[in-house]
RNA sequence: GGAGGGGUGGCCGAGCGGUUUAAGGCAGCGGUCUUGAAAACCGCCGUGACCCGAAAGGGCCACCGGGGGUUCGAAUCCCUCCCCCUCCGCCA
């Protein structure tokens, strides 16, 4: 959510940087209605000034015991009370609608930030390792895994449905390895606080982050309660420190936190309908910060790395590019993807997504740190990024590590955590 | 699932319709005293919206788990929801 007085102050300069984003967004309404909400304000608290006071006065009327003075006044305070009553509703009617509005407004992108369309005129920042040269035709990771018999999609569209797969043997174990290796590297190498959390959340903690009220229909709901699946591990986390006060000192915190996450994938009908990349269930190990405002794009440049340390790690071939305003996603400020090569498909696939949130959360979730322990309490920048989305990371060792006769070569980092196990054949 | 007991400021804890501008204590901050520290004493010590002001600051209103109601007036009474604790039942 963006800041009210914010947006008021500076109308045409968001509504130009917002349109950067596509999709037109009318912040017309926001700004009548935020002038009819002070105006409302200020006579409400003008009417209940007076009826403060006269209820000062029926308090020493009440004490005296004079009834017919308390009679008397009664009636007119009666007709007060009830005035204020219907202004208030008046005004919770204009703050209920100011808030649906803002809450479907988008964040600012940085001035950092390519102005684009769409993922083609994202920028590249950088390339990390080189593609392997193949002397053979590579496989898709799905033809890999059904071959090795570790990857199953047919029974899992048995027991649940399209988008879903079992793993078996191997294949299990490895994905296991791929979260023990993560979480091992951001724990003990880059300072980061494990965390196990709810798989369901409230509502509340998916408004907190963004996902509702706009993209309802992208979560799993549990039918009958306010339980939701949680599509990222970012919205437990982030929400974990709602309606707090952080002590500044404490600040970068970092948590990271493996979950699995769920999606109805409602706007991608026939986009990755084969393989692993696009599932409704899959595991990533997230990354989130809370930090000062000052320090928050130095954060988002040491997520970025921190991620990338991982593949370098499994010497999985990389690059990273910044996200345009046309493809950037709801609630960022700026987003850093960095994508995997799978020389199944010849092309470069999103494994991680980075960003900085700005205030844009923390307003909503109303996290907040106060720099000096008696200064006023001030809103956090809240980032997050994937440390990796493990199905894909799993789909990028299939398909860079295959060789000629079937088999895939577990990369050295990743073998302490197979169990003896160096090939998979 | 059943039966009880609770949710008050960073924490503990009073309050049960108008002496509450939310008592008191702890922690924290500033000061006096002291060579220094401790102790003692004094002061400060919540959040948010809105108004005035260039600012420093001042004013005003709201907030005692959330929402609603009764009343001239609600932390206090009523309804409802949420959460926590204890016991019982069931259970991975």
């Amino acid at each position: 959510m963006l800041d009210l007085k914010y947006v008021c102050a500076n109308m045409e300069e968001v509504e130009k940087r917002l349109a950067a984003r596509g999709g037109g967004i009318d912040l017309s309404g926001i700004k009548s209605l935020a002038a009819a909400r002070r105006a409302l304000i200020m006579d409400v608290e003008a009417m209940r000034g007076r009826l403060n006071k006269a209820n000062e006065e029926m308090k020493e009327k009440a004490r005296s015991g004079d009834k017919v003075a308390i009679e008397a006044s009664r009636e007119s305070l009666r007709a007060l009370s009830t005035s204020i009553k219907e202004k208030e509703a008046a005004l919770s009617e204009v703050e209920r609608k100011l808030e649906d509005l803002l809450l479907a407004v988008p964040n600012v992108p940085h001035e950092s930030v390519p102005v684009g369309a769409d993922a083609a005129d994202n920028s590249l920042v950088r390339t990390g390792g080189a593609p392997r040269t193949f002397d053979f035709k590579p496989l898709n990771h799905w033809e890999i895994g059904e071959r090795l018999k570790i990857l199953d999609f047919e029974r899992a569209a048995k027991i649940a449905g399209t988008r879903f797969a079992v793993y078996y043997g191997a294949g299990a174990r490895l994905e296991r390895a791929l979260v023990a290796l993560m979480l091992d590297i951001h724990t003990n190498e880059h300072g980061y606080t494990e965390v196990w959390p709810p798989l369901m959340v409230n509502s509340k903690a998916m408004a907190g982050t963004g996902q509702f009220p706009k993209f309802f229909d992208e979560a799993f709901h549990v039918t009958g309660t306010d339980y939701h699946l949680i599509p990222t591990a970012e919205v437990p986390v982030t929400n974990l420190h709602m309606d707090e006060i952080l002590d500044g000192a404490s600040l970068p915190v970092k948590y990271c936190s493996y979950t699995p996450c769920f999606r109805a994938e409602a706007g991608a009908a026939g986009k990755d309908t084969r393989g692993l990349i696009r599932q409704h269930q899959f595991n990533k190990v997230e990354l989130v910060k809370f930090s000062r405002p000052d320090r928050s794009w130095d954060e988002l440049e040491s997520l970025l790395r921190d991620a990338c340390v991982i593949l370098e790690r499994l010497e999985l071939p990389y690059r990273v590019v910044t996200l345009c305003t046309g493809d950037m996603g709801f609630a960022a400020a700026k987003t850093c993807d960095i994508e995997v090569w799978l020389p199944g498909q010849g092309a470069y696939r999103e494994i991680s997504s980075c960003s900085n949130f700005t205030d844009f959360q923390a307003r909503r979730a109303r996290i907040r740190f106060r720099a000096a322990p008696k200064a006023k309490p001030e809103l956090v920048h809240t980032l997050n990024g994937s440390g990796l989305a493990v199905g894909r990371t799993l789909v990028a060792v299939l398909e860079n590590f295959q060789q000629a006769d079937g088999s895939v070569v577990i990369p050295a980092a990743l073998r302490p955590y197979m169990g003896g196990i160096d090939v998979l054949q």
